[in-house]
DNA sequence: CCCTAGATATACATACCGGTATAACTAGCT
DNA sequence: AGCTAGTTATACCGGTATGTATATCTAGGG
């Protein structure tokens, strides 16, 4: 699997962000790297030069999105310093990153879900971005396990809203945090 | 979309069985109706005699596993009749039922991020999924917003142990629901 | 001035998938 | 005895997917 750590061309920049768009919205399985070129007004033929295969491709996709998703929480938390404040800014981000999203839940769960081989990288992207999160936590609670119980909050949350059509998930998870928090 | 009321032939059960399997571990799209067939001992046209098209399948695998699960959490909970005991024995009803299976998560997420149209009927048979479980919690703890949140707990909890790598996920789960009931 | 990287355009190879068609065999019910 | 439902066996259709091949164009840097 090809790495890439270059500058992207202009194309490829087209490319990614239309990847990025169709992935997340119908899923991957559901898009086809013609449509994927076309959409981006490039031929195929550019998209493999810059990419080398689907699988990279949608790798680039996860990692772009994740990259995103933890500048966006890291902005929020930024303004608090209080641990207990900067847990619940993490559940305030998800409510705004929800408002502005189509509702398809988690693209690392989703992409997990469409490619189940354990060994295929995308689960490693995955567990990443949870440890992430998870990682967060602990550096401001302590505890592990009630770190873990933070994440496990965030995570339903994500299904709960986009799954189980939960109005006011994150607002209902972050309650449920700060009466898990000690005070 | 046909429905089947009638009860399933042999053939048909085998079938299945077979797709509840091949489904469940390798993802939807990964499994084709040929290696059903194949692997049930029956020919590609008894498939399509029985259930009439992939999509059908699909939902007749979604709705046996829901009652197969429905069934798993209703008898463990029939021994306890104090409501606290009863949320809390969800919960170890995940647990002993996480401990039997791959670690693949939620069927019902795992169809809607492969077939995200939502207008397709797996959304329907999950989202009902979901607030069978919301509903029973909210006959057993009254508050509405508590229901909601000990859905997003028991959620995060899958989605923690099978994507997230978190150990002891349902367990952690539990406590957390401990914690919020009122006593 | 020319070479190279990035790009276009188009056709193609290969493979698989969902679904259909046809014909024949078997067991049970009437 | 004969009809029907369920089944086997096999071949096929049309569409689509990933990925490759070939040839051409363009712009920038040495």
């Amino acid at each position: 699997m090809r790495v890439q750590n270059r500058p992207l061309t202009p194309a490829a920049r087209r490319v990614l962000q239309v990847a990025g768009h169709l992935f997340y919205e119908r899923g991957i399985g559901c898009v086809g790297m013609e449509l994927i070129a076309a959409e981006a007004g490039v031929t195929k033929k550019t998209v493999y030069d810059r990419f080398g295969s689907k699988d990279a491709l949608i790798l680039a996709y996860l990692r772009t999105r994740d990259e995103r998703w933890r500048d966006f929480v890291t902005a929020r938390l930024a303004v608090f310093s209080d641990p207990r404040e900067r847990v619940l800014a993490t559940f305030e981000a998800l409510e705004q990153w929800q408002a502005d999203e189509p509702r398809r839940g988690c693209s690392m769960v989703n992409a997990c879900a469409e490619l189940p081989d354990p060994s295929h990288p995308v689960h490693r992207a995955a567990a990443e971005q949870k440890a992430w999160l998870r990682d967060l936590y602990a550096g401001l609670v302590a505890d592990g396990t009630l770190a873990d119980q933070l994440l496990i909050l965030h995570e339903g949350a994500i299904v709960a809203f986009s799954v189980g059509g939960v109005a006011d998930a994150a607002a209902k998870a972050r309650a449920a945090a700060d009466a898990l928090l000690p005070r």
